[in-house]
Order: structure tokens, then C-alpha cells, then sequence
DNA sequence: CAAATAAATGACTGGTAGGTTATTAAAGTG
DNA sequence: CACTTTAATAACCTACCAGTCATTTATTTG
């Protein structure tokens, strides 16, 4: 997977610039599937096709290479989101579609792992949590609730709690990640991550969409109550 | 917590009945937070009110403990909504919400840390992940598609993929109980699990309601097509 | 109340894995 | 092609913790 295939028949080589991502690479697999206390750094380097003593060439301890790991990774792609949906001239309903599209394509990387590393060892790094709480998923769910709170501003949603209706919103992508990374590897089918989100998002359409603009005029038998 | 609170001066007292289920609380906590492997048995003794020598008189080792605390538990739940779900009378929109508001209320109890330390500890053992996935995962994905069929064949819902939308069904209600026990502890306000998934259930029955039960007699402009 | 029982203790051990360092050898330099 | 530099190694050290066991003591019993 990364190290060694330098054809070459020398024993080791020297490749300074290319070491820390592949320890970073290795490291996110490892604790992915173990934690961070269960894995042994022996076997972090050998994945990375080194060994432990190099390991520490490019990362102080193990607590650092782990904050190495989680930092690198999904603060981009929030950004990324953030942009899309302040240049986006889209109907909400689009938008939100779109924006849970693109994070389950995170589903099929490497980087799908870290929602499990965060939530297990959320305990033992508290500075950690904070850091993800703040950076990623506070800014994770506003992201969700501006899209939510123009679709009612615009009349295409009905009003409710935008940040209840937020975590609801990604709340089947992201258990799909968690799935991956725990009980995929013993069920036989994999979970077509975009199948489900598809469903979901028609599902989410569907109910959030305000009694004003939809074909029915009616008021419908749910109550409009702001569920509070 | 536990243990000790036996008022009189005595070092310690012979309790044999008690111990097991204190000990199982204790570690249920203690696993709850740190984890499998990042849990020392001694800190488990002491949440207990025991020393480490004790535990062993109890349980064979770590792992038995950990099983032991891990098998305890949300059976006996899924079979009472197993139960409940075979003699209900309502609607099928009733039912779904009583199944979702009952599962609800473990969140406030201990068990609620138990997804999160099945999920965290799959990787590390695969004959519980296996346990999990047959009794509780696989049974209650199956228990909501039997309310959703149900809701379709009486043509209160409209056709959907059932197992896709079953995951989606209790996907909050699961991240609610993920959350409380990894970030919960670093955020000021509390999240209000019974609020939420009063909101979610009721974007649920919007999302799920047919064309035709609905007070709305014209189509929507949702699609029928079953998302597949 | 004394002897018997067994629940509970706490000091001990051994293996494991995080972290260190003296040594090796690949690549760069004049 | 010597000589220097430093990436990489592997043997080593040590702290920690799961698991053990001889001893202590609360409780039971006759």
C-alpha cells in the first residue's frame, strides 16, 4: 500500500519527503480499525513499510502523530461546502441535495474513518474534541442551518428547528461512515452509501417541504407546530 | 456511585450477590469513556468499591468482562418492541413514533454508551460485532421495515426502499446516543433527545406520508419512484 | 464464643509496547 | 572515488498493567 516499491534491491532508501504522509496514511488505517490505545506503532510503521524508530524521525510521540492524523483532514472539505453554498444560486432543496452528495463521497476515502477516531477517543483527547467540535461539526451543522433558514426564508421550507432539522439532515451519512468503519467488514452486502442518501434526501424534501409551495394547498394533517 | 455505602466502619463486607451487576455498571461506564483497551481493571475496581483481585473473582479476565457487560444489555429492548410492534392497533405513523420515542428513553440511561463501545470495538472483536449485528442491529433494522411495509400496504405511506428508510428512521435517535457519550461532556447546553426526535418523527411522517391518505388529493411534486 | 469458611485484599510477576540511542548505510559533495 | 551527512535501523530500556496468589478478615456455623 505505501513504502517500499522502489524496484531498487537496497534495503531501505532514504525519502524524507515522502515518509510523513505515508505514516499519516498507515496511522489513520490503523487506529481507524483498532483505536488509538489498541495500536501498536510497530505495527503503524510496518504499514508505512518502516520501522518504529522512524517513526520518530517525523513525529514526536504517539499522542502527536494521532492529533496529526485527525487534524489533517476534514477541515477542507467543510470549507469547501461553506463555499459552495454561499455562491450557490440553487433552490434549497438542490442545495441541501448537494450538500449531503458531496460529503458521502468522503464515504469512499481514507478520511471516512475519522468520524470513528474522533467519536471514540473524543474521552481521552478532550483538547481534541474541542478542536473538532469547533472546527468541524458546530460549523458542520450553522452550514446545514443556513441552508435551512433561507429555504424557510424563501417559503420552499416550512418552519422548524433548523438545528434539530440539521442533525436529522446528516445524521444517516454519517452513521453510514461510522457502518463502514465497524460493521461493514462482517456483512456480507456493502451499504451503497449514495442509495442511501438519495432516499434520504427525497425523504427530507419531502418533509420539509412547506404546505405554501407544494402542489397540495391544504394544510395537510401534520401540525405546523414548531416541534419545541 | 457504588460499592461502599454499607454505614458501618468496616474496611470492607462480603457482598457476593451484589458485585456482579456493580462491577458491569462500573465497567460499562469506564469502557463508556476510555474505551477497551485505554481502561486499567483497577480503575474499574475502584468505580466498583473493590480492589483489582476482586474482579477477578467474578469475571475470568478483561475481555469476559467487556463481553459481559456488552451482552447485558439491548436484547431484552429490542424484544419488548418486538412485542409491542406485533400488538399495536394504530397507524402505522403511531407506531413508528412510539417505536422511536421508546427507544428513546434508554438514552438517559447507562445502556445508552453501549452503541458507541459496540462501534468502537467491532475491529477488535469480531465475534461480538457478529452478536450485535444478528441480535440487535439486523432485528431492529427489521422491526422498522415491518412498520414501514405495513404503513405501505395500507396505503398510509408510500412505497420506499424499507430498509434504507428504516436507517434513516433511527439514524438521529443512534447519533443522539453516540453523541451524549463523546461530546456531550465538552458542550455547554444539553442536547434534548426527546425533542429531537419529536422533530424528526415528524419530519418522518411528512416525508413518508402517501399522496393518496394525505388531506392533499392532487400529486405532489415529489416523485413516486421508489429511490432504487 | 471459637472454629471454619470464603470474600476481599494487595503485593508481586511477566509480558508488552512506548520511547531512546548507538550503529549502519544510502545519498549527496567536491 | 573518498568523505560527509543524515535517513533509517534494531537492539535496548523502562513503565505500565493484566493477571496471580498468599494473606487478611468479615461472616457463618456449631
Amino acid at each position: 500500500m505505501a513504502g517500499r516499491d522502489q524496484s531498487s534491491s537496497a534495503r531501505w532508501h532514504r525519502r524524507k519527503a515522502a515518509r510523513p504522509s505515508e505514516i499519516l496514511g498507515a496511522a489513520l488505517a490503523c487506529f481507524g480499525e483498532r483505536g488509538f490505545a489498541a495500536t501498536r506503532l510497530e505495527d503503524v510503521a510496518a504499514r508505512a513499510g518502516i520501522t518504529k524508530g522512524t517513526l520518530y524521525l517525523y513525529f514526536r510521540n504517539k499522542e502527536e502523530l494521532f492529533k496529526a492524523v485527525v487534524r489533517q483532514s476534514l477541515v477542507p472539505n467543510i470549507a469547501r461546502a461553506e463555499a459552495m453554498v454561499a455562491q450557490s444560486a440553487e433552490p434549497s432543496s438542490v442545495l441541501l441535495e448537494q450538500l449531503i452528495l458531496q460529503w458521502a463521497e468522503l464515504d469512499a476515502t481514507p478520511l471516512s474513518a475519522i468520524p470513528k477516531l474522533i467519536l471514540t477517543e473524543a474521552g481521552n483527547f478532550p483538547d481534541l474534541a474541542r478542536f473538532y467540535l469547533d472546527e468541524v461539526i458546530h460549523r458542520g451543522i450553522a452550514l446545514f442551518q443556513l441552508v435551512l433558514r433561507r429555504g424557510i426564508e424563501r417559503g420552499e421550507f416550512r418552519p422548524l428547528d433548523t438545528e434539530l432539522v440539521a442533525r436529522c439532515a446528516f445524521a444517516p451519512l454519517l452513521l453510514a461512515m461510522l457502518w463502514r468503519h465497524s460493521f461493514a467488514a462482517h456483512e456480507g452486502h456493502a451499504l451503497d452509501v449514495t442509495t442511501l442518501c438519495l432516499t434520504h434526501v427525497e425523504l427530507l424534501k419531502h418533509g420539509l417541504t412547506s404546505a405554501r409551495s407544494s402542489a397540495c394547498s391544504k394544510e395537510s394533517e401534520v401540525r405546523d407546530e414548531p416541534a419545541g
